[in-house]
DNA sequence: ACCTCACATAGATGACTGTCTATGCAATAT
DNA sequence: ATATTGCATAGACAGTCATCTATGTGAGGT
């Protein structure tokens, strides 16, 4: 075992320091990655800036379909992801659904992230 | 088709206002979608929380591996994905190998974010 | 030289995911 | 009443992923 100034070593038989930091709790990060893993699909992420830079920051699931090169039944697939992640908001209105962000969702997760 | 106000309908055979925002282009998704899905994982938000909070703010495998209950070659497969994701650097000391986290790759991350 | 230790890599496996086709359902139009 | 339309649900299937055990590798210690 070799000592410089007296403290630091550059080769030892311990590692030292294998002090870290309290990891978040197991629990917090299992919601936490539900959260981000329900954003980070590249479709859905599509669909989030779709809807949000729409007229009145809703959309119906046809204009989506339309524009995504995907059947419907997996676009409204995408959507219910969205909607029990809690990104989105869903409202029937006649024969059409209407998706809408819901407006701090995303802040809140960007304050989340260590 | 039920006009009101002559502009609005409650009720009619099309959906009108199909227009939608420009979406994300597919390949931009993609890489942000990259970029998500290496972060939406439990346990690799613990081991960025536990290197961030970490004395210097870096940490080598025995104390991450020993800190999660997880088998070693788990842990070593996680870091690799934060190291290719350009979450983590790695750097190889002696035996240990310690990792830190890469200043601002999660702000960009943040600002990224729909 | 040889052994030990810290870590990486390889391969296997069960679980999850994104997509499709087929079908159901409820609201509107005829 | 019946047909049509917009969307959701069900089931199937291929690809991806998280984890494990087993093994390789390279640096240090003896």
């Amino acid at each position: 075992m070799e000592l410089i100034d007296g403290n630091q070593s550059i080769a030892t038989d311990d590692c030292l320091s294998t002090a870290v930091g309290e990891p978040l709790s197991r629990k917090e990060a299992e919601t936490l990655a539900t959260a981000l893993k329900a954003v980070a699909d590249p479709t859905r992420l599509q669909l989030l800036s779709m809807i949000s830079g729409s007229p009145s920051s809703e959309a119906c699931v046809c204009g989506l379909t339309e524009a995504l090169d995907l059947t419907q039944p997996t676009i409204s697939h995408h959507l219910k992801v969205l909607v029990d992640a809690g990104f989105l908001t869903r409202d029937k209105r006649g024969r059409w659904a209407w998706y809408a962000v819901v407006p701090d969702r995303l802040d809140v997760l960007r304050s989340l992230l260590p």
